[in-house]
DNA sequence: TTGACGCAACAATTTATTTTGATATATTAG
DNA sequence: CTAATATATCAAAATAAATTGTTGCGTCAA
């Protein structure tokens, strides 16, 4: 599962990409209390269930979460895993210290 | 400067937006070496300056990079700070180790 | 076995973002 | 002063992402 199709920076971009929407944001704080069901989410979000599952999909994809099916219902939880990786992602990104004095025009 | 007319919310996504485009993180790439004008930005990324400039301005309205007029070049640099306030972002998103058991469906 | 429920997926539309090609402004060299 | 350079900005076009309404599929209860 999951090959390595991705370039770095493509993961990178995947990532926050993933972040950088606001119903994703609720649909994080809310499974940081803990495994919730599609139905919770869209009532607790007030959305369209269409929206959650697109939503839901994306962050999926970016493997921010995971699901398991139980009877009709889906449960999602965060994937801890991710968030290690954005860490790292974030910690690379950083400016370095010992930057060189600017060589530059 | 810089009022807060933004919540926590819609900061982390003008942030997660500024950092999920390939050519704003290979722009944050070369600025970890060190200050760089836009001119050698636009010659190494290989990119027409209206899009180096435009993506600058994504960053710099973010706060990911400051800039410095000198004469007729603009140098642009990584401000520290920001990546300070991404990696709290990130902390406050992950998945809390004290959760409930699921109480939903 | 039928009907309701929970969810995913799709197509059409709407909205947002990015790119491109001008044009404008400031600065400096000659 | 004039021409050239560095950069920003703008409008139009191209591309991408999100929303909505609908349909389909699996599951369960009656």
């Amino acid at each position: 599962m999951a090959v390595a199709t991705h370039s770095r920076t493509e993961r990178a971009i995947e990532l926050f990409h993933a972040l950088s929407d606001e119903t994703r944001l609720e649909i994080i704080e809310l499974l940081r209390k803990g495994e919730r069901c599609v139905c919770e989410l869209t009532d607790t979000l007030d959305a369209a269930q269409s929206r959650l599952s697109f939503h839901l999909r994306v962050l999926k994809d970016a493997g921010i979460v995971r699901d398991r099916k139980d009877g009709r219902w889906v449960h999602y939880e965060l994937d801890p895993d991710a968030f290690e990786e954005i860490e790292t992602l974030v910690t690379d990104l950083k400016p370095r210290v010992d930057r060189r004095p600017q060589p530059c025009c």
